[in-house]
DNA sequence: CCAAAAGTGTTCTCAATACACCCATGT
DNA sequence: ACATGGGTGTATTGAGAACACTTTTGG
């Protein structure tokens, strides 16, 4: 709630300058699909940093929010000084915030855990002045590394979060290319869903993208480039809002 | 995140006592189903208050976090002091949090909204000390309330969230008394959903609700009470766990 | 006896799957 | 030529909706 707990009706009548009692921070969880096995595709950015013992560890990108910006522009900055990646028009979404009273040995802490997606990933990884490496960790392999905090936590959040909004939502195509082929999106359900959902026919997965075609979000922009065996497939743009969802959700 | 921007190496190894930047408080949305038509059956406790600019408006109950307490026992807490109600054992779960640097005069405050359901309406609404009055409102009536600080955004979320929830989730239960009968199960799904959907035969909808007879999680306990016209239903008892999911999500 | 409400069973429809077939490319 | 992978169409199955029918109560 927003009223002070003063229960002193000394300084009533207009706002009394409350005391802060905690910290707020953000983290973000950033997916991408990488070139790699199905099931090792989908994958998180982690930073190696100093946690508050002073020991040096795997940990989510974040930053302490400052006072004049939102939520949203922290979790971005949080991409740019960390790993010197450019967010500012990539999906991003609140997840969860985390504030255990005991989970920071400095003070109370709230972190607001944001979701951030990123097309393809041809990008170059730059670490922050504080941040001594940068990785891509699929997410299948999380369990292997020790992680500071509660970032485990999130993560499994953004999993849960991301698997279930790729169903009824348009995210999916927020980890492409501006052109992509059927077997490129088929991949990225795939990766994010079921690694068995890949020996599904091509014929029934386009029959599962149907609306959007007849919704015409989904539009032929000519055929991929021959360099594969077999026959190239063709090229799609997304021309629908981010924030779109289904009508009828995936059976998957 | 979590690591001090402090780019000094000052006081470096070990808990260097952050500096607080901002206010933690709790809001509650909490639901219930009561004795009303369909339409307005849906109903969210307000509670009138005094806001940061003097004014007395509806909110939500909310209280600053205390450092000990976690966001859920303080969510708690407000439910006890706006308004009398013992939510210890109430279904809540975090909803969003709402951190506008601007949403409060009086500085940083960022307000973690949570959802909490309550079994039928036979409470007794005691206000707090700094609480004017409580009421249930219906959520189809909310646009008619001038609500403090970004509450009716909150309360928005807690309607999608809930719509959501219900259809592959039993947290239709948590508004349930401990033995219902179908009609009763159905008129919450029709409350939250669609009116239309008490149109529905009472056959379809108990066919939809055969994954929970099969798996056990739905038993009959008896006969409803004779009273009102027609034949009385079966008394049903829920006996799975809160959180569970159904496997295919319905299908209204 | 009739109307109203709860519960049972059957039929119809439509969408998801399986599968057979066609097309384009590299080897 | 043929194997590989993309794309199109058709048949089969299974779940949801509509509806007819039985049961039990109040008027």
């Amino acid at each position: 709630m927003d009223v002070p707990l003063l229960t002193h009706p000394t300084t009533e009548r207009c706002a009394p300058e409350l005391v802060p009692n905690a910290l707020l921070a953000v983290d973000v969880v950033l997916f991408t699909i990488r070139k790699a096995p199905l099931q090792e595709a989908l994958q998180v950015l982690l930073v190696h940093q100093r946690d508050p013992s002073g020991q040096d560890r795997w940990m989510l990108p974040g930053v302490l929010v400052r006072p004049t910006e939102t939520f949203a522009e922290g979790a971005r900055r949080a991409l740019a000084e960390k790993a010197g990646l450019d967010a500012a028009t990539w999906y991003l979404e609140q997840l969860a915030t985390f504030g255990e009273p005991s989970r920071d040995s400095r003070g109370r802490v709230a972190s607001i855990a944001h979701l951030a997606l990123v097309r393809s990933d041809d990008l170059t990884l730059r670490p922050g002045v504080d941040v001594r490496a940068t990785e891509w960790c699929p997410v299948r392999r999380i369990g292997e590394r020790v992680l500071a905090f509660d970032h485990a936590e999130m993560i499994r959040a953004g999993v849960q979060r991301i698997r279930n909004k790729v169903r009824y939502s348009w995210v999916a195509f927020q980890l492409l290319n501006e052109r992509f082929t059927l077997p490129e999106l088929r991949a990225v359900y795939a990766a994010i869903l079921d690694p068995n959902l890949a020996r599904l026919s091509s014929g029934n997965f386009k029959k599962a993208m149907r609306p959007l075609f007849d919704s015409g979000v989904l539009q032929v922009v000519g055929r991929a480039a021959t360099g594969r065996r077999g026959r190239p497939g063709d090229l799609y743009r997304f021309v629908g809002p981010v924030t779109g969802t289904r009508e009828r959700e995936l059976p998957w």
